[in-house]
DNA sequence: CGAATACTATACACAAAAGTAAAGATTTAT
DNA sequence: ATAAATCTTTACTTTTGTGTATAGTATTCG
């Protein structure tokens, strides 16, 4: 389970947006100079981001790219959803299901089960963390998280 | 964030040892026909697996994998990061510096900081559901755990 | 022993993702 | 208008991951 390169400098450029809030747009040489990338690849990230409506791109002079919401109101899951690929997608079995036409575990697909329940877990997680919350550095909100097991082991 | 094609076929490989623990062991040709790969594919798997001492071979007439310890005793996340990369792991910063040397986030680097929260988060997860839970079907598992957030949003 | 069965290891072909290059389109200031 | 700054798009190269092919080693059975 891997973050994709994206995902992990699409997530930065989010954080320097948030952190540029009320301070004017910033541009692509900015982003790029900012993370270390090329400004081409800058652009491809932005376009990403800009396609999933989360920032808005200004062009010209005192062009430049913005959040299109507040921080607050953009949650981490929007923003690796629209970068990157879920963990369950629905073309999942199409895609591993190894020399044979269909998934060979059609009927009884335990393994599906697993990753859908584990996407929906993590969902629900990455959706109560806010951009904002990452930007100012409170990564408390991890362990404020509680995870319990109802049902003991056997 | 993508389950990769080790973690995938990895996984469905130590389901079926656990469903057929006690039957007696599981040949590289069995899996292979079983989830549709090259039985020299099978084997690149089962080698790993074999690595990370969640099975254990027998070569000869009547070789075949068993897993080493009961399904019960076997995490999720055991299986998971002996098959892939963790979320975040040491090498992350070196790996996504983009063209200069170190991280441009050495100080004060917020994106180390969600990784490694977020890497901690799932692995408390993932280290509380079986191999045994997940051959039964109990998908429930998921569902069970909770999650909520103790401080609101901003 | 020798043949059949099964695991093991190395090298290779193919496909997907990462990142770059180059040319184009839009806005603003002068 | 023209030039500078900026976003946008397409095609390409490089790297990484996926899966296969081939040859080798170990064990059992007759």
């Amino acid at each position: 389970m891997k973050v994709t390169a994206l995902e992990e400098y699409g997530l930065r450029c989010m954080l320097r947006l948030a952190r540029s809030s009320g301070h004017g747009s910033v541009t692509l040489p900015e982003f790029a100079s900012g993370e270390g990338v090329s400004i081409p690849y800058a652009g491809k990230l932005l376009t990403i981001l800009k396609k999933a409506r989360l920032v808005k791109a200004a062009r010209g002079r005192h062009g430049g790219y913005e959040l299109t919401r507040l921080a607050g109101q953009i949650s981490l899951k929007e923003i690796l959803d629209s970068l990157g690929n879920p963990v369950f997608s629905s073309s999942h079995c199409a895609k591993y299901s190894g020399e044979n036409e269909i998934c060979v575990h059609t009927d009884n697909c335990t393994i599906r089960s697993v990753w859908r329940g584990f996407e929906g877990f993590i969902g629900d997680v990455l959706e109560k963390v806010s951009l904002a919350d990452l930007a100012e550095g409170k990564m408390e909100i991890f362990h404020e998280l509680k995870v319990e097991k109802k049902t003991n082991a056997r």
